[in-house]
DNA sequence: ACTTATTCGGAACCGCAGTTCCGGATAAAA
DNA sequence: TTTTATCCGGAACTGCGGTTCCGAATAAGT
């Protein structure tokens, strides 16, 4: 029930780049610094996507993104090439916090194996269940080829297998559990939890049950 | 891994009617026999459907569907009003199906009541993770309030509660997780198996965690 | 204030999938 | 065989949503 924070919800990361150069100007193809008006629309259009995509998720017209932002389509499609490319900047955005988040649980030596990982998974799930766009881009995992979250994806499994393993040396889970199934059972339960109008309360009852079922003391 | 039948997998039943009137012709509105050729391509409709959907889902133009059946589209359209009435037949199939094979379960009093519930969850899982429109149809279910699967839902479900509820009685099963939570954690499960090509024994494990965690001899 | 490179905005375009329509084919009755 | 009610087939229509394009607007340098 405890919120793990990363970062402001607005923040935006992945390759959105409304600053200037900064840094190094140095020798080569060095980016302009955006006018700033552009600088302004960029940002409002990530805010209106990130608010849209995780209450109706990608299934939205753009157009929809682009009135919420106060933008005109055209402005849109000039920041972001593709609808995919909005949507993907996005989800980079939720991963990443995620990422941190898992990072924190790995870091924090204090709590015990098994309480970490059921700490991660049920704010894996609480963040999966809140942003649509989040666990529509969990379903397609595997399918996309392209789209460049797929790679973070995996980097989330392999920080979810550095809490599995220890959760298992320590014998607070089952051994013949593998992250993927971890994973499959937790982005399946906010699933049908989304497609349901099932708040945030009744999937963490779920993922407890998920959880009960990998765990040690449980019976085959 | 046992595997239950009930009918031939061709066989159509739902509102598909290619017979004659055959039985009582009484006083109104009764149903003139279908031309040979019609009746022929109604069945081969619905079986082109059955495989396609099965494999591909709802996605699926309806044209490859007329194809596959050898019959033009404006057949197909003949036959099924709206591409949601050609997948509510065919779904309908299914349920009915399934409905079946849980009163199999319902009415077999040899097997004790945790097996019971075991062994039809299972078939459940199986079943909705072979033919992707069964699991597509479950996601819905909350829904798409016209469609008619939804009311045969609610026969599976009140189905899958009688189970349930002698598993609790008989101290197999938790007391505080609901049906409604076990149709979601099931079709859940086969959800997140769908989107990665995930064969029916990778799904079959899924399942036994789901049900070791409403197991009675589960921890917290 | 003037100039211009950059950005804005939204009408128009395009392709896709569901649905309609009707001239041609045909089963079956006469 | 002729007739005709019914059915077949697929070209064309429709609406929707992503994407393109270009004249109008404007930030920012001179």
């Amino acid at each position: 029930m405890s919120e793990v924070r990363t970062g402001s919800p607005g923040s935006m990361s992945a390759d959105a780049r409304p600053e200037t150069p900064s840094a190094t100007d140095s020798d080569a193809l060095a980016v302009k610094p955006m006018r700033a008006d552009a600088q302004r629309n960029h940002e409002r259009i990530l805010q209106a996507a990130e608010e849209i995509f995780a209450l109706d998720g990608v299934a939205v017209p753009i157009d929809i993104v682009a009135e919420r932002a106060g933008v005109g389509i055209g402005t849109l499609y000039r920041h972001f090439p593709t609808k995919e490319s909005l949507f993907e900047a996005i989800v980079l955005t939720r991963l990443n916090e995620l990422l941190a988040i898992a990072d924190v649980f790995i870091l924090d030596s204090e709590t015990e194996p098994g309480a970490a990982l059921d700490a991660f998974l049920r704010e894996f799930a609480r963040q999966a269940s809140e942003k649509r766009d989040l666990f529509e881009a969990l379903d397609q995992a595997g399918i996309d080829i392209k789209s460049r979250f797929v790679e973070r994806l995996d980097e989330l499994v392999a920080r979810i297998d550095i809490l599995r393993e220890r959760a298992v040396q320590s014998g607070d889970i089952r051994s013949d559990v593998g992250t993927h199934d971890i994973m499959n059972l937790i982005s399946g339960t906010c699933h049908a939890a989304g497609h349901s109008g099932v708040d945030n309360q009744e999937v963490q009852r779920l993922v407890s049950i998920v959880i009960a079922g990998i765990q040690r003391t449980s019976s085959v």
